[in-house]
DNA sequence: GTTCGTGCAAATGATTTGCACTTCG
DNA sequence: CGAAGTGCAAATCATTTGCACGAAC
């Protein structure tokens, strides 16, 4: 059974039901290889119904949230909006790297994060129910081209000089 | 010298004015123990002076942020909001763990967390700039007081009843 | 005195919601 | 048919911004 199948299953025992527009939102995530926010999701679905509305996607979403089939999250140094993550119901325990020059979000498991987990409630007790681990820098490819660029020279007067 | 003076230190090098609003939000985040939102340091803040304007204390605070005085995050669970944290220009190194029930937030060093960035880029490459790290479940007091009440009986036709 | 900061009100932008209409089961 | 879902427009709510006035240096 695919997935779109199985999310129906899921649907249907909460009483929920299969619309045209749901299944082209779960056909579109399900396409998706990166993380898309409901806006990039809106424009793509519509590609194939023209009259979807921004309203359905969100409340799609979340209601796939809801049921554990897609993650959310937010990251740094772009407008604040959240980010839907289809690739939490294959692989649970991942987390996120995003690149800060191509945006690229690379997924990763952390095993040791485990280690991490006893040693906080070692340390100050209680029980942890779920982490959010999330790495900011350059990817690979980012990273060499910022090495054979060179590093820039900058001079601020050399800048001024130009406005004369 | 003392936290705000090394502010006004920061400031007046980068063409900046010290003023008494500015004063009056650094004071307030000197005396804060917890991670406040903009509101939050707004209504504590105008105690003291009644026509300090909420603006100002979001001006001062993304200031504050990037003089490296302060930092920001957002946690899942509660509306989707900017918390501020004064503790990290005292401690750089530290990560949060968030009490779903009291919403408390522990701050907790994790130097664990360079091997993992070391093993991420020995797989993905490319370079690790910065991390947030957050844990989400219960404090050891919240906890205790789940385990001490024992589970709860949940019956939904026992609910229902008290609807005739 | 000039630059920088503040207060105020209005704008922004992602997300949610009320409601009349439509569709699924 | 009746509950559940959709489209649309309007509401929300945190945060930002334009602008005229006031304060710091």
């Amino acid at each position: 059974m695919d997935w779109i199948a199985q999310v129906t299953e899921r649907l249907r025992a909460t009483g929920g039901r299969m619309t045209s527009q749901r299944r082209l939102i779960l056909e579109t995530l399900a396409q998706c290889t990166d993380h898309p926010t409901a806006e990039e999701v809106y424009r793509r679905a519509r590609q194939r119904a023209p009259d979807l509305n921004l309203s359905t996607v969100y409340r799609t979403l979340r209601w796939l949230e809801e049921l554990g089939v897609v993650g959310s999250q937010r990251f740094e140094g772009e407008r604040p909006q959240d980010r839907f993550d289809p690739a939490i119901s294959a692989n649970p325990d991942h987390h996120h790297f995003r690149c800060r020059l191509c945006n690229t979000i690379i997924e990763f498991p952390a095993p040791l994060l485990e280690i991490l987990k006893r040693d906080f409630i070692a340390h100050y007790g209680g029980s942890i129910e779920s982490a959010s681990l999330i790495f900011y820098g350059l990817c690979q490819s980012c990273l060499q081209k910022v090495e054979s660029y060179g590093p820039l020279s900058f001079n601020p007067d050399a800048i001024l000089d130009h406005t004369r």
